[in-house]
DNA sequence: CTTTAGGCTTAAAGTAGTTTAAGTTATTGT
DNA sequence: ACAATAACTTAAACTACTTTAAGCCTAAAG
């Protein structure tokens, strides 16, 4: 059980890896240990890493003109995370991405990822995989936006996401809900008194 | 100058087909006119095309308990459009799916759709490609309803579609934003003050 | 050609969610 | 151990958006 099992294990779940595969992925990886509460991508940087998350946790999102936070996605173990759009397309980072808490990442550059969809038969298979679940996962939240009011988008993500409520702030659940702290306490208010 | 032209020229965005992979392509389609108004899919039936629009317009729309409509996407000439979390896994629709105009789609069944990732050398690229672009696409809708008020999301909206507003009601536009046709037809009629 | 249903508008009243501001409780850094 | 900063709460005033209901206009069906 090396430390790489993990990583390996998840490409495994959607294709089949040879030995040599299996060392050349091995190979292009950056380990890193990354503290709590450090940005390792900032708006405007080279979003040149595509991060597979083995401990901790992360957060990604954005600011508007008046510095209001949204939160994107976050990521616990066994995710994938970087700003795809700005990592597909080589353009500078139009967010921020965080660790949580103490966290444990291996990365991928982008000149490393192009090639390997050419140096691992199965990772073009891979990877439309991910973004196939990726893209279905995000249908799903903007329906549930735009038809459910906030409450019921609250309840949904604490059963839909248990572990991460403990590991992200009130003001960050709300701004991945896409309403204000204050509200949310609100809305925590009133659940307390049904109890 | 064939009626298969537009669509192999969209799969030649991405990807290079041999001649015989052209012609094995060409034979798993299947050609479709379909008159204005008609709803090709239904929630809870089986969702086994994946559809190519030729010509036309359609829209894909869910409806919650109340019967509340939203939009989920439309699709023009040259878009792929199913309810891609249902083709993919198999599943009962979750979605409507119904021509704004009178249309023609070629469309793939589930069953030929696997296969061509195994008949077509780069068609694992070109499906890769196509879920890159729909799960940014919509990444960027989630963070225009988190962080934006409705008016500004309808003028976005006639900005980055505007071909398909003269093609929907207002009705449809506003469940696509996320608003009441009331609340809209006010925002038309204060732009309307300004001008 | 006429009826009817749907699409669009208007306006008044209601509600979900925001803003501001103040106070309380944790965390963090020194 | 202390001060400073951030997290969470509360509440009152405000605004964005919904609901309901009525009326008008256009298009499709008989």
């Amino acid at each position: 059980m090396s430390i790489h099992t993990p990583i390996l294990h998840n490409l495994q779940k959607h294709i089949t890896l040879t030995k040599a595969e299996e060392d050349h992925f091995i190979s292009i990886l950056t380990y890193k240990e990354i503290p709590k509460k450090t940005t390792l991508l900032a708006e405007g940087q080279a979003c040149n890493q595509l991060s597979y998350v083995h401990s901790g946790a992360l957060r990604s999102y954005c600011l508007d003109e008046s510095g209001k936070e949204s939160t994107i996605m976050f990521a616990m173990a066994d995710w994938w995370l970087t700003d795809m759009y700005c990592f597909l397309n080589e353009k500078p980072s139009m967010t921020f991405i965080e660790t949580l808490e103490d966290s444990v990442v291996f990365s991928i550059s982008k000149l490393h990822f192009d090639q390997l969809f050419h140096t691992i038969s199965g990772f073009e298979r891979f990877f439309r995989i991910l973004m196939q679940n990726a893209y279905t996962r995000e249908q799903l939240r903007t329906i549930e936006n735009l038809t459910l009011k906030a409450e019921e988008r609250y309840y949904r993500f604490l059963n839909k996401y248990p572990q991460m409520a403990g590991k992200l702030t009130q003001k960050q659940i709300a701004s991945y809900l896409g309403i204000t702290p204050e509200f949310l306490s609100n809305i925590r208010k009133k659940q307390l008194g049904k109890q």
